[in-house]
DNA sequence: TTTGATTCTCGCACACTGTACTATGAATCG
DNA sequence: CGATTCATAGTACAGTGTGCGAGAATCAAA
């Protein structure tokens, strides 16, 4: 029996997860991807193979894929998984901005609690039911800020995207750090004498560097997170003011609201209903 | 003689590269690093084993390991290669706000050419040299526009993430299709029945599917990106004529400048000069 | 209970990976 | 001319994902 002549197998989310047997299972799929899991928080994507996975379920090495199609797959389940424990409150309590704020900071958190995500996020899109769960609480956060049809694809984008690259550049100093064996602001403090070098070449990149200097760096970013969110959300509500001009057209210098040439506005701004092209 | 007894051998950076020989070398530290960019644009990240790149390069399979420590330091000095093709106007002529539109448009840009950086990205931070030149670029473009001390650093990882978070969605798209072997718009279209299914469980994200049916999906990816860099930028310049409040602190909903609790703000805010802690 | 069919587990094998080590040649220097 | 340094490449090792097939376990029906 061949196992993967399912001609539709685009993707783990169109084809049923195997079904466990009527006894005690010995295993199922939950339980490999929640090991497969386990093994990736305490020790990143170097410290996931299907051996060791194997290994720690008590079984063989090749045991896993009879519910798992390859490790691609896996991968994407388990990715799905830790977007479940996103905790995004009410918008009917909470309002749109407090809900979407909620929704990019336990994005954020969740990244950060489990950074091999991050080097994963670009491999295939996020389309599992918790991932999307969670974009619906967003979606509907930004419908009830009144935005509609693209515009609403885009302010829920804009979110999304802060919260990853705002992860990604902390993960990045904690990967760096970890290697090293030290604490992140120890190291950031070694790597002085290499900076003071180029003071010349890069003179604002070091200005920043000093005024940022002492802080402590997960509160930083951190920081640097709330900070942006709040920009975004400005830039957001303000466009929810006066939406008049053309849709996502680049603006002069100067107060935003004057209006620059247009280009590339997307067909049918602000229409939510399907039209096919 | 070992290879690898440097005891600042923090990065690639803080190590100077292989001297090259008098005459005719057949190999260069430049010349490996390109071979592994070919490699990894034509094929991804799974294109690049250090036996391909030594086939490619006409020399033997470990022959790279005299200019290169490892993998890692390749990629590493591959990420920042790239990261020189961007091109960035001049301040003085282009004025602040168009400046910080093109860092991040040909950040995303170049992402988007090299999607395999993507993945790179959560793995360490970005210091090489091209990197904070584009950096420079982006501080200098921000401090022109009012931008000072740890605001500034802020502000410049808020644009950078943008096109990182852009450039991620992107790319999984791009990444999906080709592993399909069909275009994205086709692809798109295929997952519809799948998606129709959960109208009831996901009103608002398939309502945004709706809307977004039928634009090019690369021309929606871009437009989004656009929509987002002007709302961001605009939510960076009221905050420069509204700058009062406690920093990055949220706000409740309603209009932007109302102030609500005030929580976690850095040290020294607004400050550009040095200060230990 | 016996008989098949289905569901699951797991060891083996294969092609491939990064890279430490070492031998070997080539260029350069004293 | 050695001697020394620089550069290349072959070998080997431990580890990877996973296709395949033998076998066990469990089910439904006879």
């Amino acid at each position: 029996m061949p196992r993967n002549t399912d001609p539709i197998a685009v993707s783990v989310w169109t084809r049923p997860p195997r079904r466990a047997r009527r006894g005690q299972p010995p295993l199922s799929r939950d339980q490999i991807v929640a090991a497969a899991i386990e093994l990736l928080d305490a020790e990143g994507m170097d410290g996931l193979s299907m051996r060791r996975l194997g290994e720690r379920l008590g079984a063989g090495a090749t045991s896993s894929y009879w519910y798992v199609a390859n490790k691609d797959e896996l991968l994407e389940l388990a990715v799905d998984q830790v977007m479940g424990e996103m905790d995004i409150p009410d918008l009917a309590e909470a309002g749109w901005r407090t809900t979407a704020r909620a929704c990019a900071e336990e994005y954020r958190a969740v990244l950060l609690r489990h950074p091999w995500v991050i080097g994963l996020m670009g491999a295939r899109p996020t389309i599992g039911p918790n991932a999307m769960r969670m974009g619906e609480r967003m979606i509907g956060a930004l419908a009830a800020a009144g935005f509609t049809g693209v515009e609403l694809a885009f302010a829920s984008e804009l979110l999304s995207s802060h919260a990853v690259g705002s992860a990604t550049i902390a993960a990045a100093m904690h990967q760096a750090s970890d290697r090293a064996g030290k604490h992140p602001n120890e190291l950031v403090a070694e790597l002085d004498p290499y900076l003071r070098g180029l003071q010349d070449e890069y003179p604002g990149y070091i200005a920043v560097w000093y005024a940022t200097k002492g802080i402590d760096m997960d509160k930083l970013h951190e920081d640097g997170f709330g900070y942006g969110l709040e920009r975004l959300l400005d830039g957001l509500e303000i466009r929810l003011h006066s939406p008049d001009d053309a849709l996502g057209a680049p603006e002069p210098d100067g107060i935003p609201g004057a209006h620059g040439t247009s280009v590339s506005a997307p067909s049918e701004p602000g229409s939510s209903g399907s039209s096919r092209a």
